[in-house]
DNA sequence: AAGAACTTTCAGAAACTTCTGAAGGTTCAA
DNA sequence: TTGAACCTTCAGAAGTTTCTGAAAGTTCTT
């Protein structure tokens, strides 16, 4: 057993970090990224001081090369960055603190990407059934794929004013099952 | 080639379902459930009627097995439900067609669970740090930890007040930053 | 009570994701 | 210019998730 590991195995700070950083790891894998991610981040984040990534591969048990790939995504994803320290060799990282910046950084850049693929699909599926109306039956299939449409609509709607406001409204979901045509139609026009 | 594939292949009506079922499919995969019960949810929610388990098979190409899985895993989730009908042998779905039902319930099922995980496994080790406390340095890693633990209770009040109100006010994550402590000890005091 | 129609369960197969360890880069000091 | 220290990349290994196909279970009809 290397010295290291011997020296942490026994250390309630260490013990304490490492239960943190699961917890963390189980939020932000619940939210689609890999549990490493939030892992690394939550060691970064509880240090509250800069640490080479060496010192992120002991703590954490793992490899080199894994810490490395989580850096780089980390930072990627703008919740991590690489400090210089004059006078040392290796690259230093640190947490960004700001967890509202990390919020809505991921919900900018991966909730509108998502939902504007979905939109699109959304929309040339609408338009295959219309074109293809005969039976009576495909009324009612037509209306809901355009309330499907009209759902997403609402929620990227939804999601901008969060990111500028830090403030959702989601009343208008309750309309999408009663009203559905008018309120998609009210977005077509603009 | 059995005679159901031959017609369904050529049917744009069958294209478009397919298209919006994968493309929903990818957001509920994005909030961390399978991908399939994205899609068999869609394909009921577009028939606009119930459908027999068998039928639901035929159109997303995946064994009987595989479609019983998916309906008993969505019907626990409460956003599809069997429904009898007379006379007929077999049981038919449909799906749950209230938005905000299906989003407040998932909300109020999962989100919590983890998030009460989360918070005692930070009081741990906020409680383990305190009680090691020696160096000068440990100090700023109880103030982070305690960070953690005021972003997981603000986020748990959040979700309670979204639930209710159809609203959510994310301004408190703007003061974890600056004012951590207060805002926990506020949070314990009660 | 037997059999047909349908559904559920589950072991193993297939597909997918993530990690390790090693090779190859890059940077810096001497 | 060389070698030491560090970082990145990547092929294959290990681990995890999801699906299939078959068997067992249930319900209904006769």
């Amino acid at each position: 057993m290397p010295a290291a590991a011997t020296r942490l195995a026994e250390d309630p700070r260490h013990e304490a970090e490492l239960l943190a950083a699961d917890a963390i790891g189980d939020i932000i894998e619940h939210w689609g990224f890999r549990k490493v991610l939030g892992r690394v981040w939550t060691v970064l984040f509880i240090a509250a001081e800069p640490l080479p990534a060496a010192s992120i591969s002991e703590r954490l048990s793992m490899s080199a090369g894994a810490t490395s790939m989580a850096l780089t995504e980390l930072q990627r994803w703008g919740v991590v960055k690489r400090v210089w320290r004059p006078g040392e060799r290796k690259e230093f990282y640190e947490a960004e603190t700001d967890f509202w910046r990390m919020i809505s950084k991921v919900f900018d850049e991966r909730e509108r990407l998502l939902a504007e693929s979905v939109r699109g699909r959304l929309e040339r599926a609408a338009q295959l059934l219309r074109e293809s109306e005969k039976s009576p039956g495909q009324k009612a299939s037509v209306d809901r794929v355009d309330r499907l449409l009209s759902f997403v609509l609402v929620a990227e709607a939804a999601l901008d004013s969060f990111i500028k406001s830090r403030q959702v409204d989601f009343s208008p979901f309750g309309n999408l099952v009663n009203f559905p045509l008018r309120a998609l139609s009210r977005k077509k026009e603009r």
